[in-house]
DNA sequence: AAAAATAAGCCACTTTATGTCTTATTTAAT
DNA sequence: ATTAAATAAGACATAAAGTGGCTTATTTTT
């Protein structure tokens, strides 16, 4: 039936005959099968009498997605951070998708996603003085920096300040801040204690380490991102 | 086994038996279910001896993702626009979202969608001074808009100019352009003829209609684009 | 050493799927 | 109007697959 559903989706006109002779069964398999697909919820069209054929409706489903753990967790906080941004269109049936993949989510596991999503914000846009300045991060940062951020464990970075001056850090990564289209890093700098935040297309290189780390609540860097003037 | 799947995923620990009891039969059957999902490649780990029992690995896949066609659209098509925003970080994963997506569909559909989003441009971020004009856009108009697009036919809509006048037109929504948080229609207004440019946040209404229209091409459209200041 | 757990072979038995034949019905071409 | 080609579905014998109970082997904790 999996393979009668990827052939109608492919063809878009067979007869039951050549369904049949295809897979190698007979044509009473095929109509058994066909009404079971039916009964399943399948919209399968059929026309009867001389040059009828059998057909998937146009717009049935495209079939099933297999997604990989890591996948899942991006693919749904993607579809997270979409619909914060708030610039809707394609959004409506994205709401869907999502409670799709909640739901293949073991509860444990939900609840690591969910906190996954909240420590991600999505602020206003970029003054266009700073959009001026934007630049993609090199891929292996971006990399680094979602492992971390996931795994929740300490990256070491080298930055480079607004003036030009470099320095390396190890920061842990509590959260990412969206101030579209720049990423910043919302973190504590432990050799310098502290919260700090920083621009991800500011870091030169990105190393993620093995020590993790405790999260802190958002109050507690409340004040540095005020400080940089980067409100929410 | 899809059952088993299910459960798998939801408990931590559960040993054979526990599964034979609440599935109402012989441990036989559920150890031969499980070898079987195991040569279907699923990764289920078993712990020998007093104690012990069955779970599915950690990073296994979420299972199955069924979408309707609808969905499956507009999930590949904001896929792509997160793609051509160019704002990574959880888009790593999100290539191979696209790929089976696209796998998933019919060759004949695969075309279809592909000029879909062909027909999505992204251009710059809006300027300030246009954000603080920026609203979103009721949720009805979002939707007749939506489904105008996609099924490429003319909208009736009741349009407010910038300087507060409103007028009521019939538009080809041609192109989609998003000037983040902005969204533009790249159209031909049927009734004053020409292409035109309008924002979507100034829709006060919209209707989808019957009248189904031929493509023009992009360049057709550069024109108006420049004039309005909407460079890409 | 015993207990508890997975893993898997064997075989009778049960359930399900398949094929053949049949009838009814619909539709297009002759 | 008739015929051919197509779907739809019932009936029944037969083939294939699934199930349960038994067994043995192995691993791991108590």
């Amino acid at each position: 039936m999996e393979l009668l559903a990827v052939q109608l989706k492919q063809d878009t006109h067979c007869t039951v005959q050549d369904l049949a002779r295809q897979h190698d069964v007979s044509t009473r398999t095929i109509t058994r099968d066909l009404s079971l697909m039916r009964e399943q919820g399948m919209q399968i069209d059929a026309d009867r009498g001389r040059g009828g054929g059998v057909r998937l409706d146009r717009n049935w489903g495209v079939g099933r997605l297999n997604l990989p753990y890591a996948e899942a967790v991006d693919l749904l906080i993607s579809i997270a951070v979409a619909e914060q941004m708030k610039s809707p269109i394609f959004l409506a049936s994205l709401g869907s998708v999502r409670r799709q993949l909640v739901a293949s989510f073991s509860p444990e596991k939900r609840k690591q996603v969910d906190r996954l999503r909240s420590r991600i914000m999505i602020g206003d846009t970029a003054s266009t003085f700073v959009q001026a300045s934007a630049s993609a991060p090199p891929k292996r940062v971006v990399q680094a920096l979602h492992q971390a951020f996931i795994t929740q464990t300490e990256l070491e970075i080298r930055y480079q300040r607004e003036d030009g001056e470099t320095s390396d850090r190890q920061i842990a990564p509590h959260y990412l801040l969206l101030k579209y289209p720049i990423w910043y890093v919302v973190a504590v700098d432990h050799l310098r204690g502290g919260p700090r935040i920083f621009r991800c297309d500011r870091m030169l290189t990105a190393r993620k380490t093995e020590t993790s780390f405790r999260l802190s609540s958002k109050e507690a860097f409340e004040p540095s991102i005020a400080k940089d003037d980067l409100s929410l």
